[in-house]
RNA sequence: GGGCGAAUAGCUCAGUUGGUUAGAGCGCCUGCCUUACACGCAGGAUGUCGGGGGUUCGAGUCCCUCUUCGCCCACCA
């Protein structure tokens, strides 16, 4: 009744799609990716919670393998954590993406032949919500399809009302420590996005250029070759000069300063001016200065006083916008800033102002979002004062109370901290958060920054007006440590219970858009680093390199792969296929090859657990525990220590879950969370140790006559269902589906929360199992090498060296000869060749042999080659080993246990060396 | 321009503080449907650890240098 045991056999085929779906309902139903906050020890509880939040998806995004790679990692962390015994949270959500998801929308309006404008603010912001509720957090779903333990009932979204509150208490906050601030200065724009951009979000391209040398006379010099050659990369923006810089120690302009020289084209004169921003070294070491188009010359602007006139509007048209009379002529007047450049070009050319041309490579930013070409631009914008905010942030990582992986991101993330801007938090967009910002037009009173609307002017009562602008969807995404957790309730009971996080996962692209700006908002906000850990991992690319991308059409649909191959195949694949840091290469062409790791080893545990369960059936199986230890085998024995072993390499793999005592020693440090390397040791449990040789070893064992079967059936069960145990993070759809098979399992027990496997003490020792394993693995080598039909059974001498071996080989030599297809016996030790004679020998690793007598079917002449290069080799290496040890130096230099294992390898050489001397001598007749 | 990283088997990559005869997966070769698995089993081949120099008893691992890739940052118009 409680039990599961009498369902229908497992098919003979793995079909992932049957048991995936049933698996996360019956965990969904269970509960078991709830958290719960009571339960953690910050809040009274027993356990210590572990919390990672998600990097939130862009709530319009379908998921792809970043995301698959992403969330795989993820979730093989918590339910790792899970098993052990935390309070284990994995907050999900979404976000909002500004600039991203209000392209999607004005994409589809324009569809219909509309922009946002057509709309209105308040339309278009209500259209982009409909449509956000109606296909947004789709990918939240498709997480479920990979098997991600979210604790779906703390779902969050970076636009909604809880979050709101926490920007606009951020906001407010870092206004009151003047910590945010309104600046005029030029900014980042995209003339497509029509926003302003923050220096991250202005990426910067290669591009090759060209440099126009462009000669402005000098204004009432009668020499017309007088003046100065300045070199340009944007002509256009020569409408808009208003001084000629040079440097002050310039001695070639230094005449010319405080002159005037003429604008081409317009004619307009403007002065010369002395300032240090001009490199003599670069071009003609003369700089025009265009304050309102160039974020430098702003400065020099600022320095000297200088008109700011604006002639590039907002989408990248030339018009006289702004302090611009008479600076546009007609001929380039709303034009493209692009058509312009060629216009402008050729009317120098026609005016002989153009001197000359060159090619020029140089970066140049363009929109993260929309690959324009991002314009500088002269304008008022919000800021937030980072250097005070840095500080800890950058010491956090500094004195280890976070450390990054893999370590070398520490360095680029130091370097940025070190070298940190202020950041442009507003944005010209209407999807976002609003800037809890009011302005009273009647009395101009200072702006007005709140955490609710203002009823009106605090100063003249009068009617006030919120700032137009939204805020950076980043300044949202900067709280998610906290902001998901409760805050700015200081008593939320999942903030308390969850907060300090411990591990974020992500890709190093948003290291600065992101996780340093998280580190530095816990610090702000909650007074500690928001995790101690930070996982970068790398970029999921093709064969030939190129990252996977939609518009590149080289991408993988993780939801093909699921249903082509199963979750867990795509799991394991990555997992294990991906070092630390690494870029996993999949091929788009070829789907089943790139993911044959992980399809091969599902089905290989599918029918490992067949052969259990068929032979288990019907059978009472005893807890491993309650067997005397007495009747266990070498083989059981073998086994037991192997998974002690695994479980060992496994948890090292893993590393330490927490810093001890906040900071991470540095032992631990780098360690741990090597997450290919712990599914690698499972890996080679279950296939290479209890498959390929446990397994085999016990089927005569599993005969219904066998005498042991009951002991060869609670190992096999015990080790399978630790191996099931260690393995569930990275497969979990599987391992849970044939671990509530094993027998005497309840109803509602459940891997998912089953106890993480710990090495134990079995009273025994299975060291000498391993004898058994070279013996067969020298005779097969022997029966292939000398091409004995696979079928045939072959006599074979097995020749102790030691007591031990005498008895370890005597016991198990039915074992052997079974695994080996070889009618076994034992010999003494003594004189080699006695009876061997005319055999193919094999040394094992204790000085024991293992011979085959193949008269007949030997090569006696080849045999002995063999052997004597063998002898040669051997003779070769012990010299060599011989003579590191009467090395002086050797001795007296390197550690004790270094020069001790090199004298014990010496003694068993030369024992091998002279074994096999002796074999030569009694197969070939010679010395 | 500044900084960082990589180069190991045909391919993709592991190789933690220098220490047995350098590993895995995929691919390849040979033979096997051995009553769980051909998505499998058994056996096998393939490496001047990018080149050169150095430190050391000992270097894939540390240092220098060269070559070739890649990444990040950056206000030279």
């Amino acid at each position: 009744m409680s039990t599961r045991e009498g369902d229908a056999p497992l098919p003979t085929q793995f079909d992932p799609a049957s048991i995936e779906r049933t698996t996360y309902e019956r965990w969904l139903a269970a509960g078991a990716f709830g958290a719960t906050a009571s339960a953690s020890s910050r809040a009274g509880g027993e356990r210590t919670p572990y919390t990672i939040v998600i990097p939130p998806p862009n709530v319009t995004d379908v998921l792809h393998m970043g995301h698959g790679l992403n969330n795989t990692v993820q979730d093989v962390v918590i339910r790792w954590r899970r098993m052990c015994g935390d309070v284990a949270l994995w907050v999900p959500g979404t976000d909002h993406a500004g600039i991203a998801t209000q392209n999607v929308v004005e994409k589809a309006l324009a569809r219909e032949g509309l922009t946002r404008f057509d709309l209105g603010r308040e339309a278009f912001v209500a259209r982009t919500t409909a449509w956000v509720d109606k296909t947004g957090g789709t990918i939240l779903e498709q997480l479920e399809a990979i098997g991600a333990s979210c604790d779906w009932s703390r779902t969050a979204y970076t636009l909604s009302p809880e979050l709101s509150t926490a920007v606009r208490e951020a906001f407010v906050q870092l206004h009151e420590r003047g910590l945010v601030y309104r600046g005029h200065r030029v900014i980042h724009w995209c003339p497509r996005c029509l926003t302003s951009l923050s220096d991250e979000e202005a990426e910067h391209h290669e591009t090759s250029g060209a440099l126009y040398h462009v000669f402005y006379p000098l204004a009432g010099a009668d020499d017309a070759r007088a003046g100065i050659t300045i070199a340009t990369t944007r002509p256009e923006t020569i409408l808009a000069d208003v001084a000629i810089a040079v440097h002050p120690a310039d001695e070639r302009y230094r005449a010319l300063v405080g002159r005037s020289v003429l604008l081409p084209i317009t004619g307009r004169e403007i002065p010369v001016i002395a300032d240090e921003y001009s490199d003599p070294a670069f071009g003609t070491g003369a700089v025009k200065i265009t304050p309102a188009h160039d974020a430098n010359d702003f400065e020099v602007g600022v320095r000297h006083g200088l008109a700011m006139p604006v002639v590039i509007s907002p989408a990248g048209i030339m018009e006289e916008v702004a302090d611009a009379e008479g600076r546009v002529p007609l001929e380039v007047r709303s034009l493209d800033r692009f058509v312009a450049r060629e216009r402008i070009v050729a009317m120098l050319r026609e005016s002989g102002r153009l001197l000359k041309v060159e090619p020029h490579a140089h970066s140049v930013r363009r929109c993260y979002r929309c690959d324009t070409v991002v314009e500088p631009r002269l304008s008022d914008q919000w800021f937030v004062r980072m250097a005070p905010l840095a500080e800890p942030a950058l010491a956090a990582v500094r004195n280890g109370e976070i450390r990054i992986l893999p370590d070398r991101w520490e360095a680029v993330y130091v370097n940025w901290m070190e070298n940190i801007r202020d950041w442009n938090i507003s944005r010209q967009l209407w999807w976002g958060h609003r800037i809890p910002v009011w302005y009273c037009d009647a009395c101009g009173a200072d702006p007005i920054v709140r955490r609710q609307a203002p009823d009106g002017c605090p100063r003249c009562g009068g009617a006030v007006r919120q700032d137009e602008d939204v805020l950076d969807t980043w300044f949202s995404s900067w709280l998610w440590p906290f902001s998901t957790l409760g805050w700015p309730d200081e008593n939320a009971a999942d903030l308390r219970a969850f907060y300090p996080t411990d591990l974020l996962v992500t890709a190093p692209e948003i290291l600065f858009f992101w996780v340093a700006r998280m580190a530095m908002a816990g610090f702000a906000f909650m007074g500690r680093a928001p995790f101690h850990s930070i996982y970068l991992h790398g970029t999921v690319r093709d064969p030939s390199h190129r990252k996977m991308s939609k518009s590149l059409g080289n991408g993988i649909d993780p939801l093909d792969v699921v249903r082509l191959y199963g979750a867990d195949a795509l799991r394991y694949t990555v997992i294990a296929g991906m070092g630390m840091g690494a870029d996993l290469v999949l091929d788009r062409e070829d789907l089943e090859k790139s993911f044959t790791p992980g399809r091969n080893f599902t089905t290989k545990l599918w029918n490992i657990a067949r052969f259990l369960l068929s032979n288990v059936e019907g059978s009472r199986v005893v807890p491993l525990a309650e067997l005397p230890s007495a009747r266990l085998t070498r083989a059981d024995r073998w086994i037991l220590d192997r998974l002690n072993a695994a479980i060992g390499e496994c948890d090292a793999a893993l590393g330490s879950a927490k810093p001890s005592g906040g900071v991470w020693p540095e032992a631990d440090r780098y360690a741990g969370l090597r997450l290919n390397e712990y599914a690698e040791a499972a890996r080679r449990f279950v296939w290479n140790e209890l498959a390929d040789w446990y397994v085999e070893s016990a089927k005569p064992r599993l005969a219904p006559d066998a005498a042991d079967g009951d002991i060869a059936r609670s190992v096999l069960v015990h080790v399978f269902d630790q191996a099931l145990r260690l393995l569930h993070p990275v497969v979990p759809f599987i391992t849970e589906t044939l671990w509530q098979r094993l027998p005497g399992r309840r109803v509602d027990d459940m891997l998912a929360v089953a106890r993480w496997p710990e090495r134990a003490d079995y009273g025994g020792d299975g060291a000498q199992f391993e004898l058994v394993r070279e013996a067969v693995v020298a005779l097969r080598q022997a029966r292939a090498e000398y091409g004995v039909a696979p079928g045939a059974w072959v006599d074979a001498v097995l020749v102790p060296e030691s007591e031990r071996a005498r008895e370890t080989l005597a016991d198990d030599a039915a074992l052997i000869g079974r695994l080996a297809r070889a009618r076994v016996r034992l010999e003494a030790a003594g004189p080699a060749g006695n009876g061997a004679a005319r055999a193919t020998h094999a040394l094992l690793s204790d000085g024991s042999h293992v011979a085959m007598p193949l008269a007949g079917a030997i090569d006696v002449e080849k045999e002995c080659a063999r052997l004597g290069a063998e002898l040669a080799e051997l003779s070769e290496q012990l010299t060599a080993l011989g003579t590191r040890l009467a090395s002086e130096r050797f001795v007296s230099r390197a550690p004790a246990h270094v020069v001790e294992g090199e004298r014990t390898k010496f003694r068993d050489w030369t024992a091998r060396r002279d074994q096999l001397a002796r074999k030569v001598a009694s197969l070939c007749g010679t010395g």
